[in-house]
DNA sequence: TAGGACCCTTGAGTGCACTCCAAGCAAGTA
DNA sequence: TACTTGCTTGGAGTGCACTCAAGGGTCCTA
């Protein structure tokens, strides 16, 4: 517990220039985010403006690896579905992620075969005899 | 040198739905992957008809690696070019490559690090400490 | 000579993932 | 009080990489 918190006794609140600056979202994404229910509604202030929990944070940070894996936002507003919808859509969840893994193996494995094309097309032009 | 190559004398033309069917690209994209410049002018038959050479089809390929290491189109159609303007282009061309290559190691390092963390989500579903 | 398969062109349309705009409210500072 | 900064909304716009439509030509077989 920090000092400040003990005192105030309320968690840590963000606004969305603070969550901006933290996960390189613009502004834009994140409002955006909200609305096509990739992440819960937010808190707001007394006056409307939202402000982002610790939780929040965590879930962004999450769904920006889901990003990198190449998930659709499509597939990545259904998992934040099912995991508002409760503990019972484990097994759902756990599909889908294992169905992502699985894309993600060969996304990788693609990868390292073309990293095997770029090198021997750069050797080529290293060495002299330069083709197409 | 095949038979039928010594008796026509004519090296193998392929038609766009040949070319579909080797390459996996729809005959709308192959159509326009030379109209932007991504591939040569194709050679016609008398009546105008696109006949694809093998070094089309080898081009279409090294293409399809570039595509998959995420290299846009405009630098696709650039490589190109530099390909088209001869030799003295070398530098440049294993400069773009080297460039892609360092962004497909980077990008399969993302790729290793988000599988890490689909793995550890999974094992949670798999375990039964099921969270978010 | 008719039918069907296959191909051509230009230009418009699609889906995705943002990204921006306009108009306006609220809080803090000079 | 006036100004600035930061935030709000719904809806429109953007860039990318295709993808399709319309209208027409050519070739082969029956």
């Amino acid at each position: 517990m920090s000092l400040t918190q003990t005192q105030t006794q309320m968690p840590p609140r963000y606004t969305i220039s603070e969550v901006e600056a933290r996960t390189g979202l613009s502004q834009h994404t994140l409002r955006w985010y909200e609305r096509i229910g990739l992440m819960r509604q937010v808190d707001r202030s007394h006056s409307g403006q939202r402000r982002f929990s610790d939780g929040d944070l965590q879930w962004l940070a999450f769904v920006g690896k889901l990003r990198t894996t190449g998930m659709s936002v499509a597939d990545m507003v259904r998992y934040a579905e099912l995991v508002r919808e409760g503990e019972h859509t484990v097994d759902q969840r756990r599909e889908l992620l294992e169905r992502t893994r699985n894309e993600v193996r060969a996304r990788i494995s693609e990868l390292n075969d073309a990293l095997a094309v770029l090198d021997f097309k750069i050797d080529l032009y290293t060495g002299k005899a330069a083709r197409q």
